[in-house]
RNA sequence: GCGGAUGUAGUUCAAUGGUAGAACUUCAGCCUUCCAAGCUGACUACGUGGGUUCGAUUCCCAUCAUCCGCUCCA
């Protein structure tokens, strides 16, 4: 088990599903593009999330909502002021920290959320409040980072066309809750979900493409009535949890934890987190949060637009409570990754197998010739089952060079056509995890196929 | 952003103050009738920019990037 973070890490890059972005003049920090694979793979996952999150659940409808918004909904969402940090550095031990937490830690002081930045300096040098790790009280002065990425909207640069990259699709969903609602003409209990890049300006990115500070979400709204949320909030933890395990996370890697009161959001009565046990050690993979009445009371307010819901059947009129279930799709990448990736002992050699559900796979299957012979005629059932998945052919080596490499890529099934092929119009297929083989008909891969892509 | 480590083909590793060698991979050709076969050949690297020097991949500086900590979170 050692490194094998370190191993799936240089495996994606080795085929091609990752590289260093802008790599030929010399990287840009923290970026990272999808190669062939990759975006094969990740469109796998988002297509998946959206089959089981939007498609199946008959109350749930998807949008896809701008990056840029109107800097009013980030005033409104407590992003503007809650998403930046009052930063000091130690002069002395030169480690950093947070100059609330340092208050809140050293102190009883409760609430300082309104401090200025001038009042928590003031504090901490009157408190005497040391340093955590070196006990100095040299600290240099606050400097706030937000955590938005800030833009200018049209080509002049200033402060009044200033605008933000969301740090979160959500927002989207909530300001246009009205609108969804009356088009759609759901009722309550309904989500709306969304796939779509956040910008987050982290102060420590890293982990390959754990953290980065362009990032892709997964989030569903889902809008219940208040006094029914703790039921959808159970409901949806077990419903990711389902997803998860249904295509091929062991349970024992995965874990839920409760958010104790103290780290709640600002937005949130109850929030836990589906954890994955990455190598370097458990890390969030899904968030699910209660975010109560929050963010469409904000946006109620802020832009005085009336967002209350009328229940028809009841004649009551009032601001539904949302459940959030929010995932980063390339945190999901990694996970199916970390789960699908396996060395495995032969008889007299080894093989890496990335055993991927084929739901999530970038080929659902390869079709190898069994020599180049015979290509032109194999070449038909590549374009016969392209038309309806995404499959390789390869005819250059050995064939079972070509399977090992099908092996690695997570190809499910591979596909022979040989000699007899000509004649009798069947095939072999060549299951990946169990490396049995059976003969069918070429007219019946195609069900073949798709009866693996059910879950 | 701060501290520490690292930076040579796609990968893993060499060598060298006189501009680099191999294995695997990849590609082409030959061969090959179901699990990394063989033969022949080919492509490809000193992260970037300065400095020292007659000359730098090698020494120095800066920068960029990666990894590990601090921190944060989907």
């Amino acid at each position: 088990m050692e490194n094998k973070f370190e191993k799936v890490v240089a495996h994606m890059k080795k085929n091609g599903f990752v590289y260093q972005g802008s790599e030929i003049y010399g990287g840009l920090s923290n970026t990272w593009d999808f190669g062939p694979l990759g975006i094969e793979f990740k469109n796998n996952v988002k297509n998946a999330w959206w089959k089981k999150f939007i498609q199946q659940i008959p109350n749930n409808v998807g949008i896809q909502s701008a990056i840029l918004m109107n800097p009013g909904v980030w005033k409104s969402s407590g992003h503007l002021d809650g998403f930046s940090d009052p930063l000091m550095d130690c002069k002395n031990c030169k480690s950093r920290h947070r100059a609330d937490k340092l208050i809140e830690d050293n102190s009883n002081e409760i609430g300082i959320d309104g401090w200025s930045n001038e009042q928590m300096q003031d504090y901490i040098k009157l408190h005497h409040i040391a340093c955590p790790d070196c006990g100095s009280h040299d600290f240099t002065e606050i400097r706030q980072f937000n955590l938005m990425f800030k833009t200018y909207q049209g080509v002049l640069e200033t402060a009044k066309n200033t605008v933000f990259l969301r740090p979160e699709t959500a927002q989207g969903m909530f300001v246009n809750f009205k609108n969804v609602q009356r088009t759609s003409r759901k009722k309550i209990p309904f989500g709306i979900g969304q796939i779509g890049k956040s910008f987050r300006n982290e102060i420590s990115p890293g982990n390959f493409i754990f953290r980065t500070r362009e990032f892709e979400q997964m989030e569903l709204e889902f809008f219940t009535k208040p006094g029914e949320d703790m039921y959808w909030y159970e409901f949806y933890q077990k419903y990711c949890m389902d997803f998860l395990v249904n295509l091929g996370v062991s349970k024992e890697n995965l874990r839920l934890r409760e958010h104790s009161p103290e780290e709640l959001s600002h937005y949130s009565n109850g929030t836990c987190d589906i954890e994955y046990n990455f190598s370097f050690g458990w890390g969030e993979l899904w968030g699910i949060a209660n975010r109560t009445d929050f963010d469409l009371k904000a946006h109620q307010e802020g832009s005085k637009e009336n967002l209350e819901y009328f229940d028809p059947t009841t004649n009551e009129r009032y601001l539904p409570y949302t459940i959030e279930p929010s995932v980063g799709v390339e945190r999901m990448m990694l996970t199916f990754m970390s789960e699908a990736y396996k060395e495995e002992e032969l008889e007299n050699d080894s093989r890496i197998v990335l055993q991927l559900h084929p739901v999530l796979a970038p080929f659902k299957a390869a079709i190898l010739p069994l020599t180049k012979k015979i290509s032109n005629e194999a070449l038909e059932i590549f374009n016969d089952l392209s038309q309806y998945f995404n499959v390789d052919f390869d005819e250059a080596g050995s064939i079972g060079k070509r399977y090992r490499r099908q092996d690695e890529i997570g190809t499910p099934f591979c596909i022979t056509f040989d000699f007899d092929s000509l004649e009798d119009r069947c095939v072999t297929i060549r299951n990946r995890d169990t490396m049995q083989q059976e003969r069918i008909a070429i007219t019946e891969l195609r069900n073949y196929i798709e009866e693996s892509l059910k879950f």
